[in-house]
DNA sequence: ACCCGTGGGCTTTAGACAGCATGTC
DNA sequence: CTAAAGCCCACGGGT
């Protein structure tokens, strides 16, 4: 099938067939097939880089009328939103929690971009733009099955098909196990495919060499005159160096982020630089290209070094820039968003020849490699350590492989020895991915959920709210989905809390502050504990209310992140909290969960050193998170603390100190 | 006196969505 | 409640 053959207007298809795009690949004429171009439900599964932007702008292109595309990442959304607004004749928005188009009117755009959060709060605030959609685009939709973020998307999904009854749902998801689950749910067409524009295979090492499922080997020894490293690490150095010298890029995952860095500085050394300098003496001209893409490449390192000292002069910044001068770097959440887009940027540019990564990076932005190399396969955990998702292994895997560049992808796993091969070879590289399972009957997400629906009007009785989950992925599942206990524990939970109240008619409403909690959206759980410090501001010396005051009710907030407390600063926050005391809103003896609350003291302390000026370079010190960690908690606090200060306004409680800390921030 | 290797015990362990109202060289 | 790898430090042996 062909672009050409495609019902699309002529500058599309001059448009699309400037880009390469031709032909279409299979996954996408099935697609076609299926009905996307004529307004058909589809749910496609299949693998990543195999087209399925194309997919969706197919949809939207053809759709009559208004189009949203949902995804999961605030980065994904922008790049998602520059390519749509690429398009001739298309007039594209954006709407994420940081970004928001120029013109506010997104209700006159063709495409509108956001994340699912947005969306549901997009909806919950009455925003326009929700409305007359002929066209909705679901992103990574096997998220569903994600406990914390999985209900907020069925949700919303149910909801927007409940109020265009007509509206074209296109679902891309990876491949997992049930596809066909959603594709019920939607009642969609299922488009599934594993099919792949770069050939990949995937295999496993040990003891010297690596076993390929395609009956391919490749030995490769290590080198055991390396005391004072293990194996595996051993390994993954001389499968990267390989990679390298062959003239590709590589990634490789390891479970946290001391290892990330631990591993970019093992690489640092002369055999990745031989390696450098082989490829680009190399055989072909293409292996010089693929170190740097440019015409020196040991300049272009130096650029990338530089560049990434520029965007952040903290320790993390020069560790960085000294992995980049050797055509390395680390990539993960502690990484400040500057330098996190600068190192996915130069990887793509072929600056950098090797990220060392986290799991993260397997999710988010386009970062395609020749070899993949993941040397951890468990992650820890609060309790220990477990297994990958195999879904989320495969999604590393599937990073391997970069269309037109590579000839083929390569993944491989490492193995401690040749039992654990076996191991990782039954559970990773022959198994089948997870099934997608809804996350709904949490009771956190339906009380979130239930106020919603009742504060947007949806439901005014807990019938109603039956009603209105009836089309969620989770009622599909099941012939007797029972949430009715379940939801009766969530209103009579959120009536206890004041955020709904019983009406005469014996139906519930959202209470002004229910209503609030709502569009602000926070969690009950957060509006409840804001509430509860309001309380406790009521009664204290005006003049003990001050900015730390109100971080800590802020911190306290389960929409908070946790800031980890490790065992040599505990005693000190105490002191610093015992100090305090008279400003928290928590006395020393009665917090519920005294660890929990110390580590929001910690938060709280961190932001208000911030507001008085410390610079991040001290507070990273003195705290032991990275740049990345602080901004996210200064973000988060931003909005906590005018979530918080909308709440007091309903309250009736006047409280300065919010504003003012927000302001600060 | 100093260096190095070993072993035990302690510490630490991924990630990231959301409000609201406008002004900006 | 289930783990495991790194780091620090003390110890011991060798030079």
């Amino acid at each position: 099938m062909r672009v050409a053959d495609l019902p699309l207007s002529a500058e599309h298809v001059a448009h699309f067939e400037a880009e390469g795009i031709e032909e279409l690949y299979p996954p996408q004429a099935a697609a076609v097939e299926a009905g996307v171009c004529d307004g058909g439900n589809v749910v496609a599964a299949v693998p990543t880089a195999s087209g399925k932007t194309f997919v969706a702008e197919l949809a939207l292109l053809t759709a009559d009328g208004p189009g949203l595309y949902v995804c999961p990442l605030r980065a994904l959304a922008r790049e998602k939103y520059e390519e749509f607004d690429r398009l001739p004749g298309v007039d594209a928005g954006i709407s994420t929690g940081d970004y928001d188009s120029a013109a506010s009117d997104l209700a006159g755009r063709d495409v509108v971009v956001a994340t699912s959060e947005k969306v549901d709060s997009a909806i919950r605030n009455g925003a326009e733009w929700v409305d007359d959609l002929a066209c909705v685009v679901v992103d990574e939709v096997h998220l569903l099955g994600s406990p914390g973020r999985g209900p907020t998307l069925e949700v919303t999904l149910a909801t927007l098909r409940r109020r265009s009854p007509d509206v074209q749902v296109v679902a891309l998801s990876a491949t997992v196990d049930n596809p066909g689950a959603i594709a019920s749910w939607l009642d969609a067409e299922l488009v599934e495919s594993t099919w792949r524009p770069v050939d990949l295979r995937t295999g496993v090492y040990a003891d010297d060499g690596v076993r390929f499922d395609d009956g391919t080997e490749l030995s490769l020894p290590v080198d055991a005159a390396d005391p004072g490293s293990d194996v595996d690490t051993e390994a993954t150095a001389e499968l990267v160096a390989d990679a390298v010298a062959d003239g590709g890029q590589a990634l490789a995952f390891v479970s946290s982020r001391r290892e990330a860095e631990a591993l970019a500085d093992r690489l640092t050394d002369d055999r990745l630089t031989d390696a450098v300098d082989a490829a680009r003496e190399g055989a072909s001209p293409d292996a010089a290209d693929a170190i740097a893409g440019v015409d020196d490449p040991g300049m272009a390192a130096a650029e990338v070094a530089e560049e990434l000292r520029e965007a952040g002069a903290t320790a993390t910044g020069e560790r960085l820039a000294e992995a980049a001068a050797w055509g390395v770097a680390f990539h993960h959440a502690g990484l400040s968003s500057d330098h996190r887009t600068l190192v996915e940027r130069a990887f793509r540019q072929r600056r950098l020849a090797v990220i060392c990564a986290t799991p993260t990076l397997a999710a988010g932005v386009n970062v395609p490699a020749r070899r993949v190399v993941v040397r951890d396969q468990r992650r820890y955990t609060g309790s220990g350590t477990e297994w990958l998702p195999v879904l989320e292994v495969h999604q590393m895997c599937g990073r391997a492989g970069r269309p037109h560049l590579d000839p083929y992808g390569e993944a491989v796993l490492v193995a401690d020895d040749a039992d654990e091969r076996g191991d990782l070879w039954d559970r990773y590289v022959t198994a089948d991915p997870e099934r997608v399972e809804s996350k709904l009957r949490d009771p956190a997400a339906l009380r979130t959920h239930t106020l919603a629906l009742v504060a947007t009007g949806v439901a005014g009785s807990q019938a109603e709210v039956l009603d209105a989950l009836g089309g969620t992925f989770y009622a599909s599942r099941t012939s007797n989905p029972n949430l009715g206990g379940v939801v009766g524990d969530a209103v009579a939970a959120l009536i206890d809390d004041g955020l709904l109240a019983p009406t005469d008619g014996g139906g519930i409403e959202a209470t002004a502050l229910g209503a609030q909690v709502s569009r602000q959206y926070v969690t009950p759980d957060t509006g409840v504990r804001i509430v509860e410090g309001l309380d406790a501001v009521a009664s204290m010396d005006p003049d003990d209310v001050t900015e730390l005051t109100a971080l800590e009710i802020v911190c306290d907030a389960p929409d908070m992140v946790d800031t980890y407390l490790g065992n040599a600063e505990r005693a000190e926050i105490y002191q610093f909290a015992r100090s305090r005391s008279a400003e928290l809103t928590t006395g020393m003896t009665e917090a519920d969960d005294f660890e929990a609350w110390l580590e929001s003291v910690k938060t709280a302390r961190i932001l208000a050193e911030w507001i008085d000026g410390a610079s991040v370079e001290e507070l990273v010190d003195a705290y032991r998170i990275g740049p990345g960690d602080l901004e996210s908690r200064i973000e988060r606090a931003e909005w906590l603390l005018g979530a918080a200060a909308a709440l007091a306004d309903v309250v009736g409680v006047d409280v300065p100190a919010f504003a003012s800390a927000r302001s600060r921030l």
